[in-house]
DNA sequence: TAACCTACCAAACACTTGTTAGGGAAGGAG
DNA sequence: CTCCTTCCCTAACAAGTGTTTGGTAGGTTA
């Protein structure tokens, strides 16, 4: 079901994928800063120095650049995890892999992620956007999989919730995005370090 | 410094203070589910049974209403805060207590907190919204300073960015207005001792 | 009864919003 | 040179925005 980037496009616009790809990095940058409903074209259009109609011969509306940011972000984060929930690992090394590539893709995609935090939600109600639901539900079954995997196996305390656990792991990972700067102090592996951490002496079983 | 609720409203409004919280309540419901910007005022109004023009009967913009919101969970959150930091709490007690208030204030306040969630980033670059970073950085020094004291207490893991310990306990705390519900399996004290449970068994130090 | 206050409605205002239509400059291909 | 494609501008549009102004129904007070 990742088809979601490339479907119902009705009529596809006439200019190169490249400034396509610039000008969709710049409406990133502006919808991550100020909310997507307070960016106007004329924000978006001025950040990249041109005027509002302009966009128009790119894009096909407000929404189909904010559908393109998000669903290419999306399909670039499933591709990893499905390569990580694919390799066969135990449940620890599944739950730090995955926390890994989170990081490396909040690096890499800080504005999309950034946005799909602040809009996701309220965005899912919408019918055109279904597909994030279902991104998202499809990410619950992954993390909570790998939590009860983990739990049985005795390498995960039992004596917590599993979905608040879930909740918990999750909500500490992405909303990293909020704070997080590429190029800072620390590398996205020794953040992501940390966080397994802080999260897993938790959350593994202790034997004393 | 908590005079930002009662300060600069250049004219007060005549209508009582009931209804004016009633109203409020509603307005805070439509910008937590919906956004601030995606709000509109005709949407306010008619959550509340009335047409648009009515609301500046009570209040002197849309943007007041926000402020009033937020100010008011703020003014109300710091009481608290207050209370536990002054209250000479061992840092691991003070953690606790810090934890357990958050969760109280979420359940009660979980629209404001939501709305402050995700509006106050791009407002604090607003003058008139100074008061919320201000608030920030209280409340930045005051978590720091309590994971600082626990780590010279050696009551908390020495081997840890301290700053990313504070945003990752931060985070994990706040983000949790954005799926839970009032009334639900846990109260906010069960969810406080869970989370506490996960984020102190990795931040507390192990004599094993 | 008369004056008054609270709480709302009706109708419009100036402005911003996303979007469209037609045109034109630059440059490569034939 | 001419054709064609790419890319952007100018200028406007209809719809929706926050807000204001004047009026009015109903209850309370005198």
């Amino acid at each position: 079901m990742p088809k979601s980037s490339d479907s119902d496009h009705k009529k596809t616009t006439v200019s190169t994928p490249e400034r396509r790809e610039e000008l969709l990095a710049i409406a990133a940058e502006v919808f991550a800063a100020q909310g997507y409903n307070a960016t106007t074209v004329r924000k978006i259009a001025d950040a990249a120095g041109m005027l509002a109609g302009s966009l128009y011969y790119h894009f096909d509306s407000k929404e189909s650049m904010l559908d393109e940011i998000l669903s290419g972000f999306l399909d670039e984060l499933w591709a990893r995890y499905d390569a990580v929930l694919g390799a066969g690992l135990g449940p620890r090394e599944t739950l730090e892999a995955l926390v890994t590539e989170s990081f490396r893709e909040i690096d890499r995609h800080l504005a999309a992620v950034a946005i799909y935090q602040k809009e996701s939600k309220h965005l899912g109600t919408q019918p055109h956007f279904a597909y994030l639901v279902e991104s998202q539900q499809k990410f619950e079954k992954a993390w909570l999989g790998t939590l009860e995997r983990g739990v049985t196996a005795k390498v995960f305390r039992a004596d917590l919730d599993v979905r608040l656990t879930y909740r918990f792991v999750r909500d500490t990972v992405w909303v990293a995005a909020s704070w997080y700067r590429p190029g800072g102090r620390h590398s996205p592996e020794e953040i992501a370090r940390q966080y397994l951490s802080m999260v897993l002496e938790g959350i593994a079983l202790h034997d004393s």
